[in-house]
DNA sequence: CGGCATGTTGCGCA
DNA sequence: TTGCGCAACATGCC
């Protein structure tokens, strides 16, 4: 699940259930998603304080408590956050819980779920340098051309790869890339830095659009369920919506890349 | 059984 | 130095 939208809808749970509230339990077993840190450092550092922040850049989540002392989520490639009763039971991928009483009292239970356990739940002093290494966050400070267009153009490795780096744009992953770069019609191929002006302004009108779109598809959905339709992702073989040709398929930076070879075209360098 | 998966890191090689 | 390609991590689904 996890991209930038996902990790937005988790936020805003987490916000739910968090703010203000006092941690009254917290514990996981799970020494991989909490790589390297003990169970013990984990309920330590969260067990009776009161949360005062809760925030995302990119992929990451931040809680920090009132001490300042702060946990990192990450959820990898299956991980979730979910509300439970108090009172349920852990289910089979459930590798942490966070009990709070609410400032009314109110006692809640949050479960990090994560099957294949790629996530991690981090517990700092400070901010850790994976999330000082971020890069701008679409949703927080927008995307900027002039911004853009320095990082992409510092490089020539192909433009996926370069949109999916967290160092310059936060939270971009394999979907919210293909579809932008189709959206956009730029082979994913393309090298970063032989991209043009109007190129930059439509992928960023390209991610902007699809982030839109996944952001109201949760916002719409009921709870954690819903069904996203994706217009290249994961349909390779299948006819572009746009002009008919059978969509291809090419391993970008060891990732699955969809995209239409008649209607994305390759930028390339001038000569000399 | 093999292939694939919305993420990240690290290593070897050109 | 840069840019790849690929394996690894752990698990589930088709």
């Amino acid at each position: 699940m996890p991209e930038l939208p996902d990790v937005e809808f988790v936020k805003r749970r987490l916000t739910d259930v968090l703010s203000g509230s006092k941690v009254t339990a917290a514990s996981s077993t799970d020494r991989y998603v909490l790589r390297p840190q003990s169970a013990r450092v984990f309920s330590g550092a969260l067990v009776g304080h009161v949360v005062r922040d809760i925030g995302r850049r990119g992929k990451w989540l931040r809680v920090v408590l009132d001490d300042g002392k702060r946990l990192f989520s990450h959820l990898g490639m299956t991980g979730w956050w979910v509300e439970r009763d108090p009172g349920d039971r852990k289910e089979p991928s459930e590798r942490a819980r966070i009990d709070v009483a609410g400032p009314n009292g109110q006692l809640r239970s949050l479960r990090y779920l994560d099957s294949r356990r790629f996530g991690r739940l981090i517990i700092a002093d400070e901010d850790i340098p994976e999330w000082r290494a971020l890069g701008p966050d679409p949703l927080v400070e927008g995307i900027e051309i002039e911004r853009l267009s320095n990082a992409l153009g510092r490089s020539r490795r192909a433009v996926k790869d370069a949109v999916m780096d967290q160092s310059i744009l936060a939270g971009i992953g394999n979907i919210l890339a293909t579809e932008a770069l189709w959206h956009a019609r730029i082979d994913p191929r393309s090298a970063s830095d032989a991209l043009s002006r109007a190129d930059l302004h439509d992928l960023a009108r390209g991610l902007e659009t699809e982030l839109r779109r996944e952001l109201s598809v949760r916002r719409r959905a009921r709870g954690d369920e819903w069904k996203d339709d994706f217009v290249v992702y994961g349909r390779m073989g299948q006819p572009c919506p746009r002009c008919g040709s059978r969509l291809a398929r090419v391993i970008i930076a060891g990732r699955t890349t969809t995209f239409c070879k008649r209607c994305q075209r390759l930028r390339r360098h001038r000569r000399r």
